[in-house]
DNA sequence: TGCCAAATAGAACAAGTGTTTGACAAAGGC
DNA sequence: GCCTTTGTCAAACACTTGTTCTATTTGGCA
C-alpha cells in the first residue's frame, strides 16, 4: 500500500490475475492459458492479461516464458535465483539435487546424458558438503554386493580410496564400479560376480572417480 | 513379464517417452509438447508419441487430457486422490520428508519412533501423491532380493497388492517384508532367503501394510 | 520367401494460444 | 477545454501444438 499503485482499479486486476493463475496451477497442475485467465479474472481482452502477466514477471511474482504455451510458473518467494537450482526455501539446505552423469556398464565407457539427464533430490545428510554425482548401474557385475541393474549410485568425488571401498573407477577409458582391495600387497579392482575377474589396478591406466556412498533403487522386482 | 509387451522395441520407446515426460515436468514445471517428446525420445513422428501417450494414459501412468496443450500429468502411482493436492506453486513439491516408523525384523514386531532422527527427504517423483513411510531393514531375510540389513525401504501404504510384489505385511502382530505370491493357487508370503520358509497368507491373521516402491542404502560395505 | 501385424514416419489439418496493433473511455493535470 | 496517461477491449495474425490419415519400415512366423 505505498507507492506502486496509481490506480486502485489496475491493482485489483493484477491481483485477480495473479490469484487466478496461482489457483489454477494449484488445481490443474498446469498453467492456464491467457484466455483462461481472461475468463477467470473478469478481464475481457487477452491483451490486458498479457500486460499484467508481463508486469507480474517483472515484479518477480511469476516466471513468464514468452511464446510458450501454458508456461507460467509461480515464483513463491522473492528468490532471484532460478527456480530449478533451489528447492523451496524451507528445505533448500536439507536436500541437494544430483544429476546422473551416465551409466556404468561392465566394459562400456561412461556416456553422459543418455536419455535425458536424470536427476533427483538426495537428503543433505547423506552427502554432507562433499561433491557428489549419480551413476546408473547397468548390468550385474556387482550383484554380490547387492548392487542391481537399474540402481542409482551416489558417488562422492575423490581420487583415492581405502581398501574395501566400493568405487567408481576408470580403467583406460571404460568406467565401472568395483571394490578396491589388495591381493598379496598388489591393488586390484574386484567385481562382485563370479563371472568377472579381478582387474589389476595400475596407476597408469586406472583412475578412481569416487566412492560409492549411497544407493537408490526405484525399480523393485 | 507376462502379457503386456509383445515387442521389446515398443517397450523401450514407451519407456523413453514416459521417462522423458517425467523428467521434463520435473525440470521445467510444465508438461512437454508432443513435439518436445519427439525430440526427447528419439521418435520422429508426433503420431508415434501420440500413440504412446494414449497407452500410458490407459495404463494409468499419466493423465492425458485430449486437446489440451502441455497438459500431461504424471500419475505416479495408483493415487486415487486428486493430483491437485500435491502439486504446488513452486518446486517445494519436489521433495517429501518421510519418517521411519520402525524397524522390520524377521519375527519382531514393528515399533514406532525407535529413533527420532530417522527421517529424510525423498524425491517426489518416487512416491507421487501416494502416502508413504520408511522402514529400516534389520536382518537378511530378503537378501535374495538384494535388500540388505540397514537398508531403508520406501513403503507405499496400501492394503492389497499384486502377485510378485514385495510388500510390508503384518502377520499377527509381527511385521516383515516379504514377496507376495501364490503356490497352487494359495497365497503365500515368500522370504527371499533359503533359511526361511514361505508363510501362508490367511486374511484372518495377515494384513498388507504397503508395497515396497523404493530402497535407499547409506551404509555401503 | 512371403505374409501379417506392429511400430514408426510423414504430411496435412484444425484448433488453441501468444502476441501485436489500434482504438476507446475514464481520470487527472495543465 | 485539451492533452496525456492508464486501463480496457476487440480483432487479427502467426506460430505452436494436438490429432488424424496414410504410407513405409520392421520383425516375427509359417
Amino acid at each position: 500500500m505505498s507507492e506502486q499503485n496509481t490506480s486502485n482499479k489496475s491493482n485489483k486486476s493484477i491481483e485477480r490475475v495473479y490469484n487466478y493463475v496461482r489457483n489454477y496451477i494449484h488445481e490443474n497442475a498446469m498453467s492456464p492459458s491467457v484466455r483462461d485467465i481472461c475468463t477467470g479474472s473478469g478481464l475481457k481482452s487477452t491483451s490486458s492479461v498479457h500486460t499484467y502477466l508481463k508486469k507480474l514477471d517483472a515484479m518477480g511474482k511469476i516466471e513468464y516464458r514468452p511464446g510458450m504455451r501454458r508456461a507460467i510458473i509461480i515464483k513463491d518467494n522473492d528468490s532471484s535465483r532460478p527456480i530449478a537450482d533451489n528447492v523451496s526455501d524451507s528445505v533448500s539446505a536439507d536436500v541437494v539435487r544430483l544429476s546422473c552423469i551416465g551409466k556404468i556398464t561392465a566394459g562400456v565407457p561412461i556416456y553422459a546424458h543418455e536419455d535425458e539427464s536424470e536427476s533427483f533430490y538426495v537428503d543433505r545428510s547423506v552427502i554432507g558438503s562433499s561433491e557428489c554425482f549419480l551413476l546408473k548401474v547397468s548390468g550385474s557385475s556387482m550383484i554380490g554386493a547387492h548392487i542391481c541393474d537399474g540402481d542409482y549410485l551416489i558417488i562422492r568425488r575423490q581420487n583415492s580410496c581405502d581398501e574395501g571401498d566400493i568405487v567408481a573407477a576408470l580403467i583406460g577409458d571404460e568406467a565401472t564400479v568395483k571394490r578396491f582391495g589388495k591381493m598379496n600387497g598388489v591393488p586390484y579392482l574386484f567385481p562382485e560376480n563370479d563371472f568377472y575377474s579381478p582387474i589389476p589396478f595400475n596407476t597408469a591406466e586406472c583412475k578412481i572417480l569416487g566412492k560409492v556412498v549411497g544407493l537408490h533403487r526405484y525399480s523393485i522386482n
